[in-house]
DNA sequence: TTGTATGCGTTATCAT
DNA sequence: ATGATAACGCATACAA
């Protein structure tokens, strides 16, 4: 007994020549039936239906796949999540694609070597129709390869020239009303931790900033703006804002390009003996859900994760049903300037 | 031009049998080469792989499927995998199966009306070869049906009497230790805060905590228990917490059964002014990434979350493959007591 | 409205 | 070692 093998096969398994026996019509009227064809007696129909009842009857996916040239399954590829701002997105491109009975295939790419080559084949070896990107910064002419050959969107980032459907926000003015905010408040000494990669919202929110300052003409201190690292990591904000509070004079308010890298700040600052917002203004970006764990609840910029995710499905397949308007539109979802408590007026703002 | 329909199909498709007449061989050797059979001559093999390479094959997936009748495809259900504690046992399911060349199709299973009935019948129709269930609390008698038909391994959670291997920590022995870990800190007004659910580790939990306390002789306060809801949501933890710190005498260490509940605590002490551990110790369990972003740093339960989703896959290809020793071995691994900040000696402990 | 027959791209069996 | 060919389960063009 335990020398044979088991077989890999639980249940018994009925195809849709059984159905049809049961049913007493041909494979052809089944397949009709299953499909919803119109072109099938009502009564036929019932008959089939309950012969697929009794037979317990599933259809054979990877078949119909095969058959119509399509997997129903689409791919989604982001560098890490853990990240809780990508696993909010993956949830809303779970829950459209649930919606729209697609699956959705899940790939971390960060830490896998050749990730790109496996990706592209998944989509070459018709397992999924399509991916969404997930704020992956490959090789430009790599993806522009990529995105001809495959359907693919971008969401969160993208590339400006790729020909290609994305979803984010507008990186750039949300920026510069949160840094206007800033100001507003009374903040003239705005120093920012941007972070070591060249992700377009990155560029984006440097951009942002600077023109903020301008606007109002107020001098950019070259070392007021410090990198953390490609991953916003809460090690690398830390070290980034201890250099930053080290500077004299010191900056009221320090604008972050992230969530994890504000808390950090508010680490070192504590650490220093600084209080937020008393002595130090700090804002994030994303609104993430640890942004209202601890007092001070964080000062930042909402995102619509969800949204996003559920629009990249929409964009996604859009461009596999051929009705898109143009090959390489570019969705904007609106964003939110979140006032909580970690951004106030800056003491002695008289003498600045 | 605007008026045609586009085609789904992005690029040429190229078959085996182009590659064979590319090759100048059959198809057949065209699929031995595919599947490295020894049975074909190294120059032959070379020939065929230049053809590979020449026209850009891709063999299709969907057709070795239906072909090999699996999909090489791994199902991952989890409630909800923005949950941190989640996203991070999902991680090593995908790189585990990255590694042996799976994919992971995930599910979100908040929020979705039948989403049972959807996952099986993914199972069913041949579109995953098992599902990993992450901390999914079915039915029993559903679960048992499902677990006859598919190939399936619970990872965190699990029923006790199903036949089906399972890959968890002693979360029973964890909690003995943490607590005991307490009282030899001196406490021994120790409240718990549980969550509304009927999950196995909320269950070994309380009873470790109870076996805990009734072998050092302490009574146990009912009024000292208090639940979360069954997501352990903050808010939830907040009231819960609330309550424990208005009680007469109050509890100098609270045991929370996950760190977001602990934090829920820090937080309600905070706004009561009672210092963390200075005048209460808190104590977490799974050591999710916020564990370590604000002082007082959580004491708590380490889970290997990532070695956990790896040996999920292992275990479930074990069962795919049939090699298992048993068709319902569980395994347990190792946790890890965090000694951090939140826990300390309470204050006149002598008087207790 | 229904049935018959062919093909989707592969793998595997049986020849040679 | 290689080739011809029959499945795999389903969808569809064509016939009836």
């Amino acid at each position: 007994m335990d020398y044979i093998l088991r077989i890999r096969e639980v249940g018994p398994v009925v195809n849709i020549e059984q159905v049809a026996r049961q049913a007493g019509v041909s494979v052809a009227t089944v397949s009709r039936t299953l499909n919803n064809s119109s072109a099938v007696r009502p009564v036929t129909a019932q008959r089939v239906r309950e012969a697929i009842e009794e037979l317990g009857y599933v259809p054979n996916q990877p078949a119909r796949n095969l058959r119509r040239n399509e997997s129903q399954v689409i791919l989604a590829l982001a560098p890490n999540f853990s990240n809780p701002y990508y696993s909010r997105i993956l949830t809303g491109i779970g829950d459209r694609a649930w919606e729209l009975e697609y699956s959705v295939l899940v790939c971390n790419t960060l830490g896998h070597a050749n990730s790109e080559r496996r990706f592209l084949k998944m989509l070459e070896s018709h397992q999924a129709d399509g991916a969404i990107l997930l704020g992956c910064h490959w090789d430009y002419g790599w993806l522009a390869r990529f995105a001809e050959r495959s359907h693919i969107v971008q969401c969160c980032e993208y590339v400006p020239d790729l020909a290609c459907p994305s979803v984010s926000i507008d990186n750039y003015g949300a920026t510069r009303e949160m840094v206007a905010y800033l100001q507003n408040l009374g903040h003239r000494r705005i120093a920012m931790i941007g972070a070591d990669n060249q992700y377009i919202s990155t560029r984006l929110r440097r951009q942002g900033y600077l023109d903020a300052m301008a606007e109002r003409g107020i001098e950019v201190r070259e070392d007021w703006y410090r990198l953390a690292d490609a991953e916003y990591s809460f090690a690398s904000g830390l070290a980034a804002a201890q250099t930053l509070l080290g500077t004299d004079p010191r900056p009221t308010a320090i604008f972050c390009i992230s969530d994890i890298l504000a808390l950090s700040v508010i680490s070192a600052a504590q650490e220093l003996g600084l209080s937020v917002p008393g002595e130090l203004t700090v804002t994030g970006f994303d609104d993430v859900d640890y942004t209202t764990i601890v007092h001070p609840y964080l000062t930042t910029v909402a995102q619509p994760c969800h949204e996003m995710g559920r629009r990249s499905v929409d964009l996604l397949l859009d461009g596999l049903q051929a009705r898109e308007d143009s090959p390489d539109r570019r969705t904007f979802l609106p964003y939110r300037l979140m006032e909580r408590e970690s951004a106030a007026a800056p003491q002695n703002a008289e003498t600045l």
